[in-house]
DNA sequence: TCACACCCTGTAGTCACTACAGGGTCAAGC
DNA sequence: GCTTGACCCTGTAGTGACTACAGGGTGTGA
């Protein structure tokens, strides 16, 4: 089947699939005589492997994890356990986090009701306060964004 | 004040201010005369203020917005309000979104519970089992990765 | 003087995509 | 046969919010 059919059959974008190609997630697919790639059904069932880890928000480097623990008949349950431990951990944390997040913004939603000027907003002066009490930790659980925490972060060795 | 000492000052890393200040986010400030910048009172609030919000998960151009609000004291509060409520909203998405997912890294956990082989593994069978009820929506709330879904989206205009 | 912490600019990389440029292929319709 | 639009190809760059590094300058205490 061609990229486009392979696309529609697990709902992952045809760039998408030619990028996890680049990275070497997703084996290169033989190439028909126009030089269109054509995939197998190994690969339709690699790709929906893929795609269900990604649903379940598992980074790209774990996801190959599992994948080869799926090729290695001989290797232990415990480390895919410990995978997945590891991300309900981090769906555990960031959970903690947005909770705590959504907290604060309710209470800094309050701050405004009325319309008024933006010289009089409550919310405002709430943002603006945390800048003299920065270093009285007021900022607990939300202290750093967790979220975009991994964007920058190099994972060089 | 030097750099490191605005770093220190708001936790902010100093590699992250000379960004703010590349973006626009922070006005470049004074230089001294060995070319070091040399930030004021002001720069220390605008950057307190930035770091709130962050911590509330708001993306830079939104703050941007704000810290317009701030300069404009005939700004109606009103886009104020929606900003934070635009963010909780996203918030809140998120929130259902990883509840879901810890929903489902709990049962696809519970596939897996004596040491065993790989072949023999809950975990990677149920992984790999989604990928023949693709087409059947099984993957419900978390049917898209919704933390990463802006890495690579563009907001091309 | 030396060593180390800090500072500078500019560039590139992280993560997981996503978009685009420029060009080729295929098939249906005219 | 020609046109058109969908699909395909490779290679490159961009997204958002950082983060790291190269190569070089400054300041200060020992």
């Amino acid at each position: 089947m061609k990229i486009g059919e392979l696309a529609k059959a697990t709902r992952v974008d045809v760039e998408t699939i030619r990028y996890y190609e680049r990275i070497g997630l997703l084996p290169a697919p033989a190439r028909a005589h126009n030089g269109y790639r054509s995939y197998a059904q190994a690969h339709l069932e690699r790709l929906g492997f893929i795609r269900h880890c990604r649903a379940l928000d598992i980074p790209l480097a774990d996801i190959a994890r599992l994948l080869e623990f799926v090729q290695d008949p001989s290797a232990e349950c415990r480390e895919i356990d410990q995978l997945i431990d590891t991300q309900l951990a981090r769906v555990r944390a960031r959970l903690a986090s947005l909770q705590a997040l959504e907290q604060q913004l309710v209470m800094l939603r309050r701050q405004c009701g009325a319309p008024h000027r933006a010289t009089d907003c409550g919310i405002l002066h709430e943002l603006s306060a945390a800048a003299h009490e920065e270093l009285d930790g007021e900022l607990t659980a939300a202290e750093r964004p967790t979220d975009g925490g991994d964007r920058g972060r190099k994972a060089r060795t």
